[in-house]
Parts: structure tokens; sequence; C-alpha cells
DNA sequence: GACTGATAGTTACTTTTGTAACTAACAAGG
DNA sequence: CCTTGTTAGTTACAAAAGTAACTATCAGTC
């Protein structure tokens, strides 16, 4: 009853990078969000501010592609966790300067110690060759 | 400034397949959303009755790997624009067939048309050994 | 220094998703 | 039949994300 010609939804390459995709990022969310009750954007604003240092909402928003109510929303339930303090910035009334406080730190670098296991057993379970192959693939579909 | 053996998140495996499915994703919803204003849970219903013929929503749920919440909200959604019908299933009051109608038959030849030629695309973007590359990448990271 | 337009960020509103509770029908055993 | 437990599907409620409108500040111009 297959009819020869029809569209495979389970070759479809957009289909498997979701599937792929939902896979991973199950199995990591599952760390921030169990151990810190985080969400992802706020994860990634966390990673923004301890990798990159002090930067305002805006920085933010222009380094990791997130909508500014998205990191409004991010850096208050943050602030509220005392992960992170606002400052003013001098320079414009409009803005403050966003940064890690002690606790936040120490949850940036548990995270980012998950995170360093995480693909080292990825990159494990593939094999190196084509773990490095698809993230080079991943780039290239990215950039399309 | 910046740190030896900092954590990179733009080289982390899940970060970049999330970009990556992200935009494909945007890609060809832009389709189905803009064409027929379908959300990606309809379309996958739509498609699993276009391409296999009527079932129940359990089976569906089962084919698709979708919640069966998210099926009653696709199904009344599709049933409200007649794309589909129910009918009782006589082995079982709970379950009701389902199966497309003709205006829920050509949408799903329409989209599948357009997946067709999505893939097409990709194919020829990519390069057809780098899309066979991912595609089996992609699998074997889902089944991990 | 008032007017215009742009920018930073928040708030309000709507849509979508996730989760849990619920109803109805079934199935098996006493 | 009448309990007990299970399954199909819907509904109700809560969490999250998207979009638009808003406030406050800035920067330039007249």
């Amino acid at each position: 009853m297959t009819r020869e010609n029809e569209f495979e939804l389970s070759t479809f390459t957009p289909y498997l990078l979701n599937q792929a995709a939902e896979a991973q990022s199950l199995a990591f969310a599952s760390i921030y969000r169990d151990r810190y009750g985080m969400l992802r954007t706020e994860w990634r604003v966390l990673y923004h501010l301890g990798r990159y240092g002090p930067m305002t909402a805006a920085d933010i928003s222009a380094a990791a592609g997130l909508h500014k109510t998205k990191i409004s929303r991010a850096v208050r339930s943050l602030e509220q966790r005392r992960y992170l303090e606002r400052r003013p910035n001098s320079e414009d009334g409009r803005s403050e300067y966003l940064s890690l406080r002690p606790p936040g730190e120490e949850v940036f670098r548990s995270l980012s110690d998950a995170a360093r296991k995480h693909e080292a057993e990825l990159e494990h379970r593939l094999g190196l060759r084509d773990a490095r192959t698809l993230r080079r693939l991943l780039l290239k579909v990215r950039a399309l």
C-alpha cells in the first residue's frame, strides 16, 4: 500500500535535526533544570556573563542572539536567585551593567564542568572522527 | 583575558544542534505556517494521516512520539479547518478513527511537495556527500 | 532648549506548551 | 454484575515564549 515516491518524514533532514537536538537538549537541560531550576535562556545569560565578564543586556542580546524580552526575564530571574547584580552604567542611563555574584560564578563553573563532561561523553560515544564531522556539518547547515 | 581551558558554548554540540535545527525548522515552518496557518504538531498529525492512512489518536501518538494532549489539540484544530474527520471505532468506544478529508489530502500533498523541494535544496547546498553524512550522524546521535 | 527619531529595557497581552486531573469505556477476576 | 485497574481522549490550570506597546533616556537638529 506504500506508494513509491512517497515523502518520508523520517529521513527529512530538518526533522532529524530536531530529533537529535531535542534528544541532546533534554539530556543537558536536565542538568541545569534539575540542579538549579534554571531555564535554557537563563543558562545562556549566565554563560555569557561568566565567560565574558560584565556586560549590558543589549550586549548579551547581540552576543547570544536572544530577544531582549527573553534577556529581561532571564536577568530578573537570575537576580532573584542572587546569581547576578546590576549596576548603573554611567555612560548611558538607560542600561545597566550586569555581572555575576559569587553564587552565580559558582553555578557557572559547575555548569561549565557539566557541559565539558557532557561533550566529552558525546565525543566518546560518537567517536572523535564523527563528532568532529558532525560539528563541521552543523556549522555548515546553520550558515546556509 | 580569555582563559586557556575555558568552556566554549559556540562549539558545544548540543548548542550547535539546536542552532542548526532552529535555522532549518524556521525555514520549513514558515511554509506550513504562512501558507496554512498550521503549527508543527498539526503538520505532523496531518503527515501521519496522509502518509499512512486512517488511524486513531493513540496510533499517531505512538508513531509520531507526541503526547496525547498535543494530538488532541492538533486534531481539533485540523477538524475545525475541515482537514480531517472522525468516525467512531466500532471495536472500541473510547477512540475514533481519524482520516483526512479532500482538503486535508490536498494540503498534505502540497506540504509533502514543499518538503521534498526543501530537502533537495538542502542536499544541493550541502552537497550530496555531506547531506548523507549529516543524516547518518543525526540518526546516530538520536539513538544515543 | 524644544522637537524628532532611535535605543535600552520592561510590561502587558496573546499564543503555545507542559502537566495533572478528569470522564468514559474497556478488560479481567471474583 | 460489581469491583479494580488500565487505556483513550479531553479539559483545566500553570509555565513559558512570542509580539506589541510602553517608558525613559539618549543623540542630533533646528
